[in-house]
DNA sequence: GTCTATAAAGAGATAGAC
DNA sequence: GTCTATCTCTTTATAGAC
């Protein structure tokens, strides 16, 4: 969560003095409001009480916008894939931190996962988040597969319809969450855990 | 599911002689291909084989193509709440009745609901879409609170926050689900009831 | 690091012919 | 019902001054 030393755009004084991570906290704000493609330069430099001209000394067209806030998405997903395997531990505690991981990640780095779920494709930045995003999915299937052989997984479903329930379930916390509100994260993994696992039908 | 009885453009012979309906197939097909703001009309002109003034013939700006769309979707989940006030029955069948009936609309109108799950708000048009899509949220809400209170509901969780974990699920089947695959909508549906009532652990 | 000015392309929409 | 041609506005991006 620390900003990145980056050797470029350090928090100088001058005029506002903006850093490479404001604008793309700025960006990523107005992409979600308005969509990525919907959202123009002139919008954008409105917000920053900047000139256009002036975004392009941080980031050197608009669709780096976007790859940066990608991968900030997806590195944290992949980060919590890392940690499951360092974890280890059995099939059933593995998904069930896969998936408490995944509404952590979701939530501390809300608009990057949220601008992450909605690219569909339409560009080489947005087709590569798509093979990394897909990756991903396919890890989380391998252990939900892991699980069912164990035992500790329904097995009249198909393994990959399941995944894609629950996964569909966790990310759509980006739809409503805010961190403003009244759930914790904590709260809200444990909750989605418990849904996931055993449902809604009271005990 | 038969075509709209409209009063204006028949299928008559003449040059390719595209009806409404045909148009705004193919515009939901780009829009949610490309996304609405990024599908111009010259996409669409290209897609249909017509000129751009064409399209005019049919719908008299962009923004309508969208609200048509909207309303099929709209129109076919609030037909589920009316199915469901007429039918009766438990709170815990009518939240069954919903849940599955909600699936069934998603796969008929399969396109249309990926759009109206699409929208944010950003125009007239979208906000209202918006307002009915939440008036739906609000009776299934009411009808989770229902059941929760005959028993049927586990009561260790929000009512909203299930209910919206919930449709989060059912929602998520948009971004996978294509007709020609191998689960049939009925199949589709009573997974998704056991995954939402009884969770993903084996029995 | 930020500005003004501008280039070049593409957008939504309309006019009027056939 | 469809066409060509065109209007006007906005878009991304660049040039060059300070």
């Amino acid at each position: 969560m620390m900003s990145h030393p980056e050797p470029v755009a350090a928090p100088k004084r001058g005029r506002p003095g903006l850093s490479r991570h404001d604008v793309l906290e700025a960006a990523v704000a107005a992409f979600i409001e308005h969509g990525y493609d919907a959202t123009s330069m002139g919008m954008l430099s409105s917000r920053l009480g900047l000139s256009k001209a002036a975004i392009y000394h941080h980031f050197p067209a608009k669709v780096e916008l976007l790859r940066a806030a990608l991968d900030e998405a997806l590195g944290g997903l992949e980060g919590v894939l890392r940690q499951v395997d360092a974890l280890g531990g059995s099939p059933e505690q593995r998904l069930a931190f896969v998936i408490s991981g995944a509404v952590h990640v979701l939530i501390e780095r809300l608009p990057y996962v949220t601008l992450l779920l909605r690219v569909r494709g339409n560009s080489e930045v947005e087709r590569d988040a798509l093979t990394r995003r897909r990756a991903f999915d396919r890890a989380v299937t391998a252990l939900v597969i892991e699980a069912r052989n164990a035992g500790s997984v329904r097995s009249d479903i198909d393994p990959s319809v399941v995944t894609r329930l629950i996964f569909g379930m966790v990310n759509s916390i980006v739809e409503w969450y805010r961190p403003e509100g009244p759930e914790s994260a904590d709260q809200l993994a444990s909750d989605v855990l418990a849904v996931a696992l055993e449902g809604l039908s009271a005990s």
